[in-house]
DNA sequence: TCGTCAATTACCCTTTTGGGTGATTTTTAA
DNA sequence: TTAAAAATCACCCAAAAGGGTAATTGACGA
């Protein structure tokens, strides 16, 4: 049984490709192509593809926001998102709305192919140089945390602070008494360069001085 | 030119087959091979490899420890993370530290050489598995956040109290009493189910209520 | 061995927080 | 137009937070 196919691209020259490329009698099927996608939501409930090819940069209204309103009706369509654009932003909005895989448009026809294939066995399939954003984001994410030279015990108690627990709280946690609980905290806003316990919560979750 | 490759694999089994598969006299030659990581940065120095094939289960020593000791002595060397584990936070530690690429051990020889090759032209070859984890990481980053029902003067001033302002500052900001101030943390309070201002705090910043 | 530092406790004091109740006005929605 | 929701202000009051100072103990390194 072919992979049915719907193809949202607004130049003609591409879509018309596609459809030639993909249009094989063999694995995929092209029911329709469209060059906007202000009724991708009414197509894909109409045609009921198995897979989508969702370009990003179209007149009238976004391949992003294309993919959203399918996936709000029909979140089984796969989608895969095909464009020219290398943008972080893009990349990842388009990941978190629930694209299926990421291709630039410079992929060889092999490729692509494989990349459809891969999508509707599951996978997440996108080019190279998206991968690379997606490490480059994780190192980004990763930078190491300042050291404000907080003790062990210091740690613990900011950690009970951030839970929710007031002063008397955390010296029953920590079976010590109230005054030492105080002068501990004294400690920690000063190491933090902060004045109160709520600046300390927002700057020791901001920077992940401590563990969530 | 050749790529030169060091291997750290303990299984005796696979790291000869590597070395077979990988010493093509073509594209690829492996320079070492060896079944733990303990002087691995030293090997790497000795050796100077284009790029390194890491196991992440070995004994004595983690092939993530061995990733985070090469990149540390040598960020040039491409590193390869080689494993039958696909734990999340495995994954996710190694893209961090630094790996330039993530398959699993059932990768097919030309799919494997393909990643290799992939990784010297500096992409980052991942197994469909390891795409899939990323892809369903960021969606899980981005769950809606929940909704607690404020109004936008409250998230105004729940945003001011994170922002390390007492009481009397906000309500300057706003321009408005200390006991409107007072008022709408209450209601703020209430509508968090929290108790206190770290706990709105900590509340707000982990589930992502207002922007950071 | 001595000095330093973390952890602990205590006491004093003022300001801030947070909860309760109630009322007025403005805006918004039905 | 009317009702509900949001924003505003006020007063009372107890508890909590936060800052200063000082002292003791134990561990660790110079």
């Amino acid at each position: 049984m072919a992979t049915s196919l719907l193809i949202f691209e607004d130049n003609n020259q591409l879509r018309q490709s596609l459809q030639l490329l993909l249009n094989d009698g063999m694995f995929f099927s092209v029911k329709a192509a469209f060059e906007n996608c202000l009724r991708a939501a009414e197509e894909v409930l109409l045609h009921e593809p198995d897979l989508v090819i969702m370009d990003i940069d179209m007149p009238g209204r976004s391949g992003v926001e294309g993919l959203k309103a399918i996936k709000a009706v029909r979140p089984a369509t796969k989608i895969i998102m095909f464009t020219v654009f290398d943008d972080d932003e893009q990349i990842f909005e388009c990941i978190c709305a629930g694209a299926d895989g990421y291709l630039l448009k410079h992929t060889p026809p092999a490729r692509l192919m494989a990349a459809l294939q891969e999508a509707m066995e599951g996978g997440s399939p996108m080019s190279p140089q998206v991968a690379n954003k997606i490490f480059h984001y994780f190192r980004q994410a990763s930078k190491p945390a300042p050291d404000y030279n907080l003790s062990e015990r210091e740690k613990e108690i900011l950690q009970l602070l951030i839970k929710g627990n007031g002063y008397k709280m955390i010296a029953a946690e920590c079976f010590i008494s109230l005054d030492t609980v105080k002068k501990h905290l004294k400690n920690i806003y000063t190491k933090l360069h902060v004045s109160c316990g709520t600046e300390a919560v927002a700057k020791a979750l901001k920077e992940k001085i401590v563990a969530v």
